[in-house]
DNA sequence: CTTATATTTAGATATTTGTCTAAATATCTG
DNA sequence: CAGATATTTAGACAAATATCTAAATATAAG
């Protein structure tokens, strides 16, 4: 699957924005964010893997926890994305 | 299904956003559409409905044809979802 | 009215997806 | 090391999805 295809599919799920929307107010653990939603720690880890797999969010280990952060850098290339699919065509070298 | 969902969901599919590109180059027939994907009229046409449904696409009759256009109004709606993702956090009332 | 063309709908099917439970792994604490 | 806590992985399963073929609908042309 191309990358940006990971990005579209992982956005897809309104868990996952939900997701990348707690984290937008700053980095949290793992159960930190499963406080948050109302299913299992292990449907959690699936999202948490799609969305890792799109590199939308970051990982780092601490002590036992393991900390998620967003990876604010894709916005530009969902940005550009949303160019290319509704923005001016660029057909010309020239306007 | 809510209606920021169905935009999501349309945009996933890289047929749909492939048929988006294609209408940012202006309206086209279902046929004249048909001929620049691989697959079916049936499927093509479940597409199509998926992306009416997001009111990605509007569609208008001319005689035997059916003219598909890109409501790019939606734009907007887009980019202020991923504003709400990505963007700055808005919680206070100054900045 | 009949035939041809354009498009959609209906129904079937294989694949993907989101969720769960149970088990495994990793780290900390005594 | 042994037990507790945090997180992930494995495997199962129901629901959703993308595709196809065949049939239905709508318009145009003779």
């Amino acid at each position: 699957m191309s990358p940006q295809q990971t990005v579209w599919k992982a956005l897809a799920d309104p868990t996952r924005r939900g997701i990348i929307r707690t984290l937008k107010a700053g980095s949290k653990t793992a159960g930190a964010i499963a406080d948050e939603f109302p299913m299992t720690r292990a449907s959690l880890s699936h999202h948490f893997n799609i969305l890792k797999a799109a590199d939308l969010v970051r990982t780092e280990r601490r002590g036992q926890h393991i900390v998620y952060s967003l990876n604010t850098s894709v916005l530009d290339d969902v940005a550009a994305i949303l160019m290319d699919l509704f923005g001016p065509d660029d057909k010309d070298d020239k306007e």
